[in-house]
DNA sequence: CAAATATTTGTAATCGGTTACTTATGTGCA
DNA sequence: TGCACATAAGTAACCGATTACAAATATTTG
């Protein structure tokens, strides 16, 4: 069935003239006669003809694709970055081979660096241009040593960028967010609203986004002497865990006057279990989080939250990447980006707010 | 910076043998002397050797690799068919090459066709072995003609399998589910909760999904002799047009006593307009959609909806590529899907129900 | 033990483009 | 007119694997 696609060769023999001139055509290079070159355009417009990628890509030794692992395309956070470095790299003529190697939520360890160790590999082979990470093993505090390996490994053969909290001279090119001043920020914001008995609930230990932002949140629980150890309740990424955590404070009988979610799907799980024993956010207990996922203005109680600039930084990942293989193309513009932004909606209590 | 990697030339001379020895290992092809094999094994490993895919494409005629064209990955129904899609093609020795056009949410329809068009040129260029299309102009009822036409050209070119409703006397390979079934599903649920002034919402119009589901929803409704057009609100699939939608319905001030909502995404923003305006669902107005959202189980009130059993969807559709490219090797299975599954919760009134 | 057969190994063509190099043709200037 | 130089077009090597085929070696069999 697949009908057989013209070559070079064929549109050469047609055309009357050499495979180089075709080339020459079709990579729109000089020193071709402008006669010659229309009638040779006219045919490949008329055949509808493809270049193969493949063929091209064994001389020119690039594929102008580029791979990305991503932990969780499932998780909104993700799904906003591949979508825009998607977009990004389109611009800049890549196209995206996708690796999700789910591993977020409950794997074994090992389970995880081999998912991922596979995915290094089957990059390498593939000959993509250049690898964006996003998330997975590279988020633990103390990463596995093989995973470590496998990544240097691939660093070596070809430009990495991982969008992740930098890890302690690895030597890897990190494109990260201010995860500790998202959560000082809203933490401050909690303080700020009257509360001082607040909470932590969710992200999974071990993790660098969590143990950031659970320092951030702790540094300013005792600069305002009101840190409690008991008040910290990890466990992942879910509205399940936030749900969970929630009902166990309740069932406590000792609720906190507020909570400082780790992203808006446990607080959207937090909420629903308040709501589930009659209690009311925010009047009986307050929330805010982090991550401003897409729906979260339309939860009810509307989430307070930290909007991380997360199309920013997806920009800024493929920019890198982009000058890891072609400094003189793709000069390093401006790659800072804004501190995280405060989203004040209604969950956190502040009177008279909304959206 | 970028190491060079090594070729099978080079470990052909580091092991004293042939190229083609050295691809009979590779390979795990017989005719290689058991010592000579293990020598060579042992080279490969040691080397990490990573054989280029692209050298091996050229001559097998064979990337190992899909194309994945979605509308809008962001959309939570997308993102779970992805990743799905994802690892059922990986299970196969596949990799994903995913393109995101997202057309989806007010673009021109011009731009639409010319985006996915494109896409369809990169993945003819790039030697997919096969294409999987989710969404997108195939979803309107009338597609674009030149839209059409390279998407028959590309069809002729390779296996192309669609996730969508089908295109009658298209010829195309297509994998559905039930729209209508839904439809005339939820709106029966409600009827039978004792509503009879039901209104709907959301949707985009001119596209199958929502003719398809408005249409179940009529039938039922005209069965009943209760339906009105002035009750339909089509607009499109994210939450804020349900926020539009449902506000407008209130400021008519002659609200129905239940909506079918076209998703969760919208259902929600109907949800937070209800409650902007003191509303209270279900007591006021009674809310159910489509298209189970995995956080829609943690919204306030959980929403009723339809499991379209999207996991199953996406194992059908590789198996369909596979066995286009492959009939011995993947001989067709099972191809049904379960009809879609009616999750009663919250948010359509029946008394004493919850998850 | 020779002939027939099976196994192992190597040689070289091939996939479909790009590009360095060569040759042919055209133009400018003294 | 002659020489330098720019432009046009073609030839063939090359990228890194696979594979058809041939050659060499080992094994079986009468």
């Amino acid at each position: 069935m697949p009908k057989k696609e013209l070559t070079i060769v064929e549109i050469a023999k047609m055309a009357g003239v050499s495979t180089s001139t075709v080339s020459r055509v079709l990579n729109k290079q000089d020193h071709v006669n402008p006669a010659k070159r229309q009638k040779v355009q006219e045919i490949l417009d008329r055949s509808g003809f493809q270049p193969s990628a493949t063929a091209r890509a064994m001389v020119s030794k690039r594929t102008n694709t580029f791979g990305v692992v991503v932990s969780d395309i499932n998780n909104p956070y993700f799904t906003t970055l591949v979508s825009q470095i998607e977009a990004a790299a389109k611009d800049a003529g890549y196209s995206l081979l996708l690796f999700n190697t789910q591993t977020a939520g409950g794997l074994q360890q090992s389970t995880i660096t081999t998912v991922e160790i596979e995915a290094f590999h089957r990059l390498e082979e593939k000959k993509v241009d250049g690898v964006l990470i996003l998330g997975g093993e590279i988020d633990r505090a103390d990463p596995d040593a093989d995973y470590l390996d496998a990544l240097h490994q691939l660093a070596q053969h070809l430009p990495v960028v991982i969008v992740a909290q930098p890890l302690k001279d690895s030597g890897f090119n990190f494109v990260a967010r201010y995860q500790k001043l998202a959560a000082t920020t809203i933490t401050q914001h909690l303080l700020a609203c009257g509360y001082h008995d607040i909470a932590f609930i969710g992200g999974e230990p071990g993790i660098t986004i969590t143990n950031e932002r659970l320092a951030g949140y702790r540094e300013i629980m005792e600069t305002y002497r009101t840190f409690r150890e008991d008040r910290v309740f990890l466990s992942d990424y879910y509205a399940q865990s936030g749900f969970d955590s929630m009902t166990e404070l309740i069932n406590q009988n000792d609720l906190p006057k507020a909570v400082v979610a780790i992203n808006d799907q446990v607080a959207l799980g937090a909420i629903r279990a308040l709501n589930d024993h009659g209690l009311n956010c925010p009047k009986d207990i307050a929330i805010a989080s982090c991550d401003a996922f897409p729906n979260s203005t339309f939860f009810t109680p509307r989430i307070t939250t930290i909007d991380h600039h997360n199309t920013r930084l997806a920009q800024i990942a493929v920019a890198k990447l982009l000058n890891a293989i072609s400094p003189k193309r793709y000069p390093l513009g401006d790659l800072s980006i804004e501190p995280p932004s405060l989203l004040i909606r209604e969950s956190s209590g502040l009177k008279g707010t909304k959206s």
